[in-house]
DNA sequence: TTTAGTATTTGAACATGTTCAAGCACGCGG
DNA sequence: CCGCGTGCTTGAACATGTTCAAATACTAAA
């Protein structure tokens, strides 16, 4: 879709949508009122709501937008990576390097995280198809490796969880260039990946199976599988 | 203290907040009001700022509350209990049979939880006591039990974390009296204090003791400890 | 080209969280 | 009893997210 495609409206929206974004990292996203984007993009506060019927709403569409250029990015990185680690080691670090400069107003993803009415939770049933596509990257990326097929059932929604507790730990990292959350993260990589060799191996697997089924059965009763 | 020795202030501010407590339950956190609590308590509108600087400083008033009760009961149902599973339960359990009747407006209380710089961040500076408070029921939970030094200092904070998400997962949970929720705790249970048992059997140490202690350290580098 | 219909845009109006200057009341020293 | 200060209470005013009826711009059929 070129710019000759894109009707007024879409122009619009997308105006609006950077000029707000541009805001929301220059002032953050509670100073930033919606006057203001409006007053900046040099439309009436309406057409704002015209295109995004809430203010958070404009922060889910970055999140779209954000989910577009990390199945880009990953997909293009993948290219010569067949090695479970290395490819989720692609997923997660290119995750926080498009989400680097965002850090400020990124908490107003979560925001109604914990609310199971609101439309916009993260866990809500209202951002179903976001969730959807964020697994079916983890999903791909385990797709061609020897992992077995129950784990195959549960490992998307769970690295899709450690993907959003890392996201939580890399807003509130201070250090420069947040070098501790990439350090944390190839920790925890390197751990997940070895753990699940180590499960295959016939050395502890006796000791490891029972342990490892009882989690993937509470798992699957808690209702955590990928169609969550 | 006793209705005696309480000051009219402080009459108001119990009135203020029971009554907001009772509309938030009948029909929610967003859909109450603060002139709508204020006429309830037939108080003005300035009276309910005068003792809550905010909506939310209501919500974490009440968690305040909460936690009162949460460690009273605790401190008697353990009387007796000397097991570090049975002791665990307690906690968890009742801390869950205290929220029972709250879920509905509990997601409030994570509202700002992903934004460092909010002062009502269930992570941020602004919690440190209610944290620490709740942490403390944690260390006193493990207090007298046979584990390591070095679980002694981490458990706290990762048990906490463990709490967060099963309240999570309970304001979610829509099956009757939310048994989902106790049966997955009790699993949980089962498995953390069987994990930490198994990882002191001379059989499997030496294989599970690399790991453990690299997660000890990642955790401990990414500054995860009781004093968080 | 004209016209009917749709898409877009406007800005005033509304609801609600929050602030604040002013008023009230109660206790205490004189 | 008077005056005075502190703590408490008031409600109007303000800021901002949101709604909406009306105005305008655009598109396609006739």
């Amino acid at each position: 879709m070129n710019l000759a495609t894109k009707s007024a409206g879409e122009k619009t929206r997308e105006l609006i949508l950077q000029t707000a974004l541009r805001l929301f990292r220059g002032c953050g996203f509670e100073i930033t009122t919606m006057r203001d984007i409006a007053r900046a993009a040099e439309v009436a506060t309406g057409a704002a709501y015209y295109y995004f019927p809430s203010k958070e709403a404009i922060v889910f569409a970055y999140y779209d937008q954000v989910q577009r250029a990390h199945a880009e990015t990953v997909r293009e990185e993948w290219k010569g990576e067949s090695g479970l680690r290395e490819r989720l080691g692609v997923v997660f670090h290119s995750k926080l390097e498009i989400l680097k400069d965002d850090r400020r107003f990124l908490g107003a993803l979560f925001r109604y995280s914990a609310d199971p009415q609101h439309p916009l939770s993260v866990f809500g049933k209202g951002t179903q198809m976001q969730r959807a596509q964020s697994m079916a990257i983890f999903r791909e990326a385990i797709a061609k490796t020897s992992i077995s097929e129950e784990a195959q059932q549960l490992l998307p929604a769970a690295l899709w969880l450690v993907h959003l507790g890392m996201i939580l730990y890399f807003i509130y990292d201070e250090s420069s260039d947040q070098r501790k959350t990439h350090k944390l993260l190839d920790g925890v990589l390197d751990l997940l990946t070895q753990a699940i060799e180590l499960s295959d191996s016939a050395l502890v697997r006796p000791f490891v199976q029972p342990f490892q089924n009882r989690v993937l059965q509470m798992l699957q009763e808690a209702g955590w599988t990928a169609e969550l």
